[in-house]
DNA sequence: AAGTGGTCTAGACCACGCG
DNA sequence: GCGTGGTCTAGACCACTTT
């Protein structure tokens, strides 16, 4: 009757531990040889899912210590995990400009929708990013209503709204496309970022598939890329 | 005496091997079974140095039916390490407006360079990108003389850098940075790409590091994203 | 049925970090 | 010296693909 393969429960049994705070960032996983007196298996299959694990970006394994917990906030393309914010790595404070709210979805969304979210009303929220108080990243969050439903600002874990979806709820983000272009800014835009028309700025759009069917997070931002460009690194 | 893991050693044996040709693109590399006796060694060892292999994108597995040699285009941040072109998913004309050339570093490029490379002097070259024979990207590129030498268009592998440096090198790429900004074209770069200067475009700086000690490939893009922009995906 | 990769067992010894 | 993770052996059985 079993399927799932052993080191993948528990991958899973640890993950779950691990986005409920049973084991939090910075701690220490009990090792791996206790782990095989647990689950009554080898140090092989212990050792895959841990593996496993590390591919996520939830552990890493240090030599002669243990596997210790990690913030995720693994890089996905321009962005991380961990949040919007992630591609820009000073001190950001974030406004939150317009609350969630459920609204039809906007036409300016640069993906195609499946035939389950267009059934779906969608929420959406505006928050700006600020670094030295000033405004430099306008930010439009979407989601389909069905699949999540209305998630409070206030309940937003430490403010991120990355982490709440991964501590409340258990949902982590598998996978990201985007698309950059350069653009003159519009007067909205402009006014939101205290530049003036028509200065360039960047327009990132980016859709986050998730661990949880059916729900994709659509985000558009607009860079003001002159003080604070967008950096990032990778390594294979 | 020795000191390298014996999975490294089979895991570079391989690598080599795909580089020079030995295993071309689409085709599969013996069996696990045969490179245990060839290695005489056990399935545990050679799987750990594939595993490795298809972290590094070189293979993929098919199960039942083999490990296959990948086209390495692994994705890098907005580029590939294939070239500086797999951000742009159509089909992409390459010219070369300026050969390469022995020339003193660019105050210009966005990166610190070691004091090795302040030492040395540089190989500069510039292309242009064309999508439907339209100018899209105009690339400024440049690495230490001293870490590689001058390598003449002529001997490019399928009119690629990248690959040249694979296969006729044995270097490939590590990592990159980048920092990407929206600006609005100059005079000089307006030209290049057919457009009106003060349009915007988005600048893309990056720094590709190598297996190479001491070698560092820089770029300079500069993209008019307007009718093409700048898409990618990534997956966890 | 034969051959491939995927999972798993039950050990062994080594390299590293720390008290 | 002890506990940790890292490498490796020598098998076994399963799942998938092809003939």
């Amino acid at each position: 009757m079993k399927k799932t393969k052993k080191y993948q429960r528990i991958q899973e049994y640890i993950k779950k531990r691990i986005q409920t705070g049973k084991h939090p960032v910075g701690s220490y996983l009990p090792s791996e040889h206790s782990f095989c007196h647990q689950f009554n298996t080898t140090r092989t299959t212990v050792r895959k899912a841990l593996d496993e694990l590390m591919k996520e970006g939830f552990i890493e394994k240090e030599h002669g210590k243990g596997s210790k917990v990690l913030e995720r906030r693994k890089s996905l393309g321009l962005l991380t995990v961990k949040g919007f914010s992630g591609a820009i790595d000073y001190e950001v404070k974030t406004i939150l400009t317009k609350e969630p709210k459920v609204t039809d979805w906007d036409p300016s969304i640069a993906f195609s929708l499946t035939k389950e979210e267009q059934k779906s009303k969608c929420v959406y929220f505006q928050r700006v990013r600020h670094i030295n108080d000033k405004p430099v990243v306008l930010e439009n969050n979407w989601y389909s209503l069905n699949a999540l439903g209305i998630i409070t600002p206030n309940k937003f874990v430490e403010g991120s709204f990355f982490k709440t979806l991964s501590q409340e709820y258990l949902i982590e983000i598998m996978g990201a496309e985007q698309e950059l272009r350069s653009i003159p800014a519009t007067k909205d835009i402009a006014h939101n970022l205290g530049i003036s028309k028509g200065n360039s700025i960047l327009h990132i759009s980016v859709r986050f598939r998730t661990s949880r069917a059916g729900l994709n997070l659509y985000g558009d931002l607009y860079c003001n890329t002159k003080e604070y460009p967008i950096r990032n690194s990778y390594f294979l």
